[in-house]
DNA sequence: TTGATATGTCGTGAGGTGACGATATAATTG
DNA sequence: CAATTATATCGTCACCTCACGACATATCAA
């Protein structure tokens, strides 16, 4: 069972940081969030140019960035009306890249 | 680089192609199924001893399995009763260990 | 054969998610 | 001031996921 014939076995993660990283990847398993990550990892937008990007009403673009911003991947930084979103979680470019290189 | 980031853009992946990454990513986006992936990027595994190591009964761990096989995520052997399974998309070893570094 | 073991499949129901319209807040403009 | 623009929040509801029990299948042993 546990004992293997195995020589190396990696520590497993336990089963509570595997419910925050399922929590982190239902967050980030949506199309319009991941072109959002995509592109903040790459630019400045504010909501509106994020919204049109994703072909979705802005007010629906500003919840799915609400979501990212609780959960500690975004930040953002008001300049007059405008909302400008930033990646503040360093993992997610890692995790980009390789959904990149599988589906892109 | 930051500030105008409108004359150099990378090519972002298309909506359709975010639409299948995001429903890999909502398979992977669960605890379980995190471990099982985990557990069968380093060995050999049965559907008892995988639902063991996840603390659930062996017929929720062949539904998880289950679907992790029919998004091409993992393949089975039988050797009389049992079942081994074991991960065959390439990428997932990338992904995990994106995980194991911020959540092990 | 009968029974035990190992895995796979089905149906149900509680709870959660996503999309949407309506509405609210906040900043700029006339 | 009022109107417009940009973003944020709320309420609702169809849909989906998850866990579970029940049942089915398949293999092995006595």
């Amino acid at each position: 069972m546990a004992t293997k014939p195995k020589t190396k076995e990696k520590a497993l993660i336990s089963l509570l940081a595997l419910e925050q990283a399922a929590e982190c990847l239902k967050i980030l398993a949506h199309p319009h969030r991941l072109r959002i990550v995509q592109m903040l990892l790459n630019g400045r937008y504010t909501v509106g140019e994020l919204a049109e990007a994703c072909e979705i009403p802005s007010h629906m673009a500003s919840e799915h960035l609400r979501l990212m911003q609780r959960c500690g991947f975004l930040e953002n930084e008001k300049e007059g009306r405008k909302a400008y979103y930033k990646v503040v979680e360093p993992h997610l470019a890692q995790i980009m890249s390789c959904i990149e290189s599988r589906f892109g």
